[in-house]
DNA sequence: CCATCCCGCCAACCT
DNA sequence: AGGTTGGCGGGATGG
């Protein structure tokens, strides 16, 4: 857009018009989308992926993780993933939901350590193993609690994104709370009680899975209703992308982009200091061990979280989008997630759009769209310069 | 100034 | 050894 070909051509011009927004795991994500949801694919190489688009590989697992926590992807093997869709999202977050709620159990009946957890239980751990030092008075948050005995001493296996995006996905679906805000899931993915460095990096992790969920439509990143604080919302299933499956009209030769639309996320590196005024005492200050624990406790009560607002954000569709079926969102008080109809909905979106060049017209406007739609759907005012 | 979060070093884990 | 995965946090960018 923006970008002189100079810039392009000559990276040593000065101010390249560098814009993260442009290399962000949300666009990435989608690109990855719009690339691979299709029905023909099967398998996705990470290397493929990678170089497709335009990146290194290390972002490809940054999505590849938090898709594969909802379902959409699932590891084949080493480099390999296999397609799922969205049509397995139901699944997977009503798998998330009864795991949320069974590790829940009891949650309020601290002491007890024990786990009887029964037989099965696939992979997916994580311990609590201390009890918050201070604060005492826990209010009575009784919600989610998992926890898990994990490896005996070192547990390299599983740590972040991967579970931290369950978790967090949990926190939506095991509760009716259809807006959290990003410190109080911070807290709540992880003790209270924490000496900022560990939710600081925890908070950088939650950035990068609100990303990749929203470029799901999965959540929608917003500011609580009156406060300025950052917040997400829950969509769940709604304004899922279609899926090519059975699309009469899809093209057969459209593998690659149309012309003027480019997967590939061009690089341009963000000047990276180069300086060697170095000191040289760059050392590597690992400072605290961090804990490994997950403790996860939802503030089930929900009293007035979500204040109707005069303009109810759900009354906006959206646009191509919109499920002929959908348009409640009315503010009922426990108007839970519905899981019951996901299934139906996955299939119902099925054939929204016929026109591939369409889909790809319009991906190039999401941003854009989105930026529209938090101006009105959220009240913030915001402007476009 | 501070919220957001990209980049990539480098450590665990596999082959 | 060499290749994969993917924590983790510095520090740049955006507001």
């Amino acid at each position: 857009m923006a970008l002189s070909y100079s810039d392009i051509i000559n990276p040593s011009s000065k101010h390249h018009t560098y814009s993260r927004k442009q290399k962000s795991l949300g666009l990435l994500c989608t690109n990855f989308l719009t690339l691979y949801n299709r029905d023909d694919i099967d398998v996705i190489g990470l290397d493929e992926a990678a170089s497709k688009l335009g990146v290194e590989r290390r972002r490809i697992y940054d999505i590849v993780n938090v898709l594969e926590s909802v379902g959409v992807l699932a590891r084949k093997a080493k480099n390999k993933y296999s397609w799922k869709g969205f049509a397995a999202v139901p699944k997977a977050l009503q798998e998330l939901k009864e795991e949320g709620l069974r590790d829940n159990v009891n949650a309020i009946d601290k002491q007890s350590n024990n786990s009887a957890k029964v037989v099965d239980d696939d992979e997916d751990e994580d311990d609590d193993s201390d009890s918050n030092p201070n604060t005492g008075s826990q209010n009575e948050n009784y919600g989610i609690i998992k926890s898990t005995a994990a490896s005996r001493a070192d547990h390299r296996r599983e740590k972040s994104l991967g579970l931290l995006t369950r978790n967090f996905v949990k926190l939506f679906v095991c509760s009716n709370a259809n807006l959290i805000s990003l410190d109080e899931s911070a807290k709540l993915l992880l003790g209270d009680g924490h000496n900022s460095s560990i939710m600081r990096t925890k908070v950088r992790r939650l950035y990068d899975i609100a990303n990749v969920l929203s470029s799901l439509k999965l959540i929608e990143k917003t500011h609580a209703a009156d406060t300025r604080k950052p917040a997400f919302r829950w969509l769940g299933l709604r304004g899922k992308p279609e899926n090519g499956s059975g699309d009469p009209l899809a093209p057969l030769e459209s593998r690659k982009r149309t012309f003027g639309a480019d997967v590939t996320n061009i690089s341009f590196k963000r000047s990276k200091l180069d300086s060697s005024v170095d000191g040289g005492k760059s050392q590597s200050l690992k400072m605290q061990k961090q804990i490994k624990d997950e403790k996860i406790v939802t503030v089930a009560e929900r009293g007035n979280v979500d204040q109707d607002s005069q303009q109810n954000s759900g009354s906006f569709q959206f646009g191509p989008f919109a499920p002929v079926s959908m348009a409640k969102v009315g503010n009922s008080e426990e108007e839970v997630t519905q899981i019951y109809d996901w299934e139906a909905l996955s299939s119902t979106f099925r054939p929204q759009y016929h026109n591939q060049a369409l889909r790809d017209l319009f991906f190039h406007y999401t941003e854009a769209w989105k930026s529209w739609y938090t101006e009105v759907a959220g009240k913030k005012p915001l402007h476009i310069s």
